[in-house]
DNA sequence: GTAGAATGATCTATATATGATCCATATCTA
DNA sequence: TAGATATGGATCATATATAGATCATTCTAC
C-alpha cells in the first residue's frame, strides 16, 4: 500500500545493508580494482556500482550478491554446492509444514 | 553497458538468492503469517512478497532484507550492533588501503 | 610540485520493478 | 465433503532504478 517512496527500512536492514556494501568496496579494494573495472565485471555502470558500495537499499538484490560473489564475499559461509544443500534443507522443512496459514477464528501468532 | 534486460548472474549468487528466499518463506510459515500479513508488514503488496519469496534477483535489496529481518533472519549472524561493530571494522581496515586504484603501468589485479 | 587518473556528486531519459487486480487452483477447518 | 480462505500466476499502469554523461575534487605516481 505504502508507494515505494515512503518506504521505511528498520535500522537492523540498513546497518546489514550498509556493511555489505562496505565489505564490498574493502574486497574491490584488496583485489586491486578500480570502481569502473568491477562495474564492468558485474555489468553495471559506475554510478550503480557506488549505490552498491554505500549499500543503497533500493539497488536490486542479485546486483549487490553478484557484487559480493565476484570479490570473495560468500553469504551463508558457503560455497556453491553448501548453498544449494542449505537449500534442500529449506525445502524439507517447508513440506513438513501446512501449506496455507488459516486465521480464520485464530487469535495471535508468535509462539516457539 | 548491458541492457538490464540482459543482465546475467553467476550461478552462485543466483543460487543464494533462491535460499534466502525460501528461508523467509519457512520462517513465515513457522511464525503462522499468511502472505497477505507479512507483505504488509514488509509494507510491500502481496505480489512482490511472492517474488521475494521467490528469491527473485530484482527485487530491491532492502525489501529482502526487510523480510527477512522481520521473520527472524539475521546476515551475518549478527545482531544491530553485532552489524555495527563489523561496519566499523570494515572502515578501519578500508582506511589503510589506497583511496584509489592505479592501472597505469600496470600488469595484473589479484593477490593477497 | 605536477599531470593524469580515479572517485564523488548530480542530472536526465529510458527501461523496468512495483502495486493493484483478477482468475484458477490448492488446501485447510469444521 | 463442503465452504471458505490462501496461494500461484498473469496482466497493466505508474513510480522509479539504472545507464550515461558531465563537472569538481582527491589521490597517486613520477
Amino acid at each position: 500500500m505504502p508507494s515505494p517512496t515512503t518506504r521505511a527500512y528498520s535500522r537492523y536492514a540498513l546497518a546489514a545493508m550498509e556493511l555489505l556494501g562496505k565489505m564490498i568496496r574493502l574486497g574491490r579494494l584488496r583485489r586491486k580494482l578500480t570502481a569502473q573495472e568491477l562495474a564492468e565485471r558485474v555489468g553495471v555502470s559506475r554510478s550503480t556500482l557506488q549505490r552498491i558500495e554505500k549499500g543503497d537499499p533500493k539497488v536490486e538484490f542479485g546486483l549487490m550478491l553478484e557484487a559480493a560473489a565476484i570479490v570473495g564475499i560468500k553469504l551463508f559461509d558457503e560455497d556453491e554446492k553448501g548453498v544449494m544443500a542449505l537449500s534442500e534443507r529449506a525445502d524439507d522443512r517447508i513440506a513438513l509444514l501446512p501449506k496455507h496459514i488459516y486465521k480464520a477464528g485464530t487469535q495471535a501468532d508468535d509462539d516457539f
